[in-house]
DNA sequence: TACTAGTCAATAAA
DNA sequence: TTTATTGACTAGTA
């Protein structure tokens, strides 16, 4: 456990002085964006994580809110340069190599444009991190989960809408609530070739494989845990909350995988519901007071335009092709705790001030 | 060459 | 201030 905070640690030394874009968001393109929404929440005290994750889109060097988080704690950092960086966080799980994910994409960064983004160089900077894995996947969850459900539980707006119980682990599925008229409505064709994933049949499949992954949280979340499994594995097709946490938004990954497609659940992923990966995206970033451009930016590495996009017409995973990476991207921070998801932002705004001290 | 996919930057709108 | 929309560009492929 330590190591792996050394490791990180590591990581964050490394990442923190490869950032440029990110930075270059904060210091030319915004400043500080949601200074005055996620104020909001902050004087609502809700929790420390808003505090944190509001610090963080805040001042991008102020975050001060939890010296646990500020500390050391950026394995998801900003993928954009780093990459595989997330990728690697679950590698301690499992060999999630499997893919050519954000490596191969961050790849493109070089080239992508060449012309309007010269910073993008930091991308293939991305470090060799094979061994960077992050395996806070399981040491987190004991304590991170455990007041994870307090913050959402706490959270005002979102909650009063959702009115729906939120698990430890649901990380914000009140989106699941529109998610579910929205994947009837999923594109043209609600028959997708990736319909899979919705049908019950599917579902069931996905369902057990989730739990299995579920499952490694569920052990580190103690009780907590328990009943988020029974939940997957039960998957009521006709609940309104089919969508249970992370894995529900996987189409049957693993079905096919088994070993190869991380049956850890935690990184690689062979297909996405690229609908309810959006719906919890803009849930999150609503919850958070995140602004588009941000997570845009330190997440996907992508315009605050492109995102809008994905989120509003995300396309079927079937008929995705490099534009997976961006969804695996979010997919992967909807994994990711609270707190590292704080970090993975943080870290952008930390290293954007670097002219600051 | 034409088409498709993915993205960005600018701009409009809330 | 943030989000949504749009036109244009680039890359990959048939």
């Amino acid at each position: 456990m330590e190591l792996t905070m050394e490791n990180i640690g590591n990581m964050h030394g490394v990442a923190s002085h490869s950032h440029s874009q990110a930075g270059d968001l904060m210091n030319s393109s915004h400043g500080r964006p949601t200074s005055a929404s996620h104020r909001n929440l902050v004087s609502h005290g809700r929790s420390a994580m808003v505090s944190s994750m509001a610090s963080i889109l805040e001042g991008a060097g102020e975050y001060r809110s939890d010296p646990a988080l500020s500390g050391h704690l950026h394995p998801a950092m900003t993928m954009c340069e780093s990459g595989m960086s997330l990728s690697n966080t679950y590698t301690t799980l499992t060999p999630l190599q499997h893919l050519p994910p954000i490596s191969t994409v961050s790849d493109k960064f070089h080239h992508a444009h060449p012309h309007s983004h010269p910073h993008h160089h930091a991308a293939h900077q991305r470090l060799a991190t094979g061994n960077v894995s992050g395996s806070f996947t399981l040491m987190r969850d004991d304590r991170g989960l455990a007041s994870m459900g307090n913050l959402y539980g706490h959270y005002p707006k979102e909650m009063s809408g959702m009115g729906q119980p939120l698990s430890p682990l649901s990380n914000g599925l009140g989106s699941l609530h529109n998610s579910q008229q929205a994947l009837s409505a999923y594109g043209p064709g609600a028959h997708l070739p990736n319909d899979k994933m919705l049908s019950p049949s599917g579902f069931e499949s996905h369902a057990a494989m989730l739990s299995r992954s579920e499952e490694h949280l569920a052990r580190s979340l103690g009780g907590h845990g328990h009943g988020m499994i029974s939940n997957l594995n039960g998957m009521h097709p006709h609940s309104h909350l089919h969508t249970q946490a992370n894995g529900s938004m996987l189409a049957d990954r693993e079905r096919h995988g088994g070993g190869g497609a991380q049956s850890g659940g935690s990184g690689q992923v062979e297909e996405i519901n690229t609908k309810e990966v959006a719906q919890r995206i803009t849930a999150e970033l609503k919850r958070y007071s995140i602004p588009q451009a941000i997570f845009a930016q330190r997440i996907l590495c992508r315009s605050q335009g492109t995102l809008s996009d994905l989120l509003r017409n995300p396309k079927p995973w079937s008929k995705l092709k490099s534009g997976r990476e961006t969804f695996r991207r979010m997919w992967k921070w909807l994994q990711e705790p609270e707190f590292q998801r704080m970090s993975a932002l943080r870290l952008a705004g930390k290293s954007s001030t670097p002219s600051h001290g």
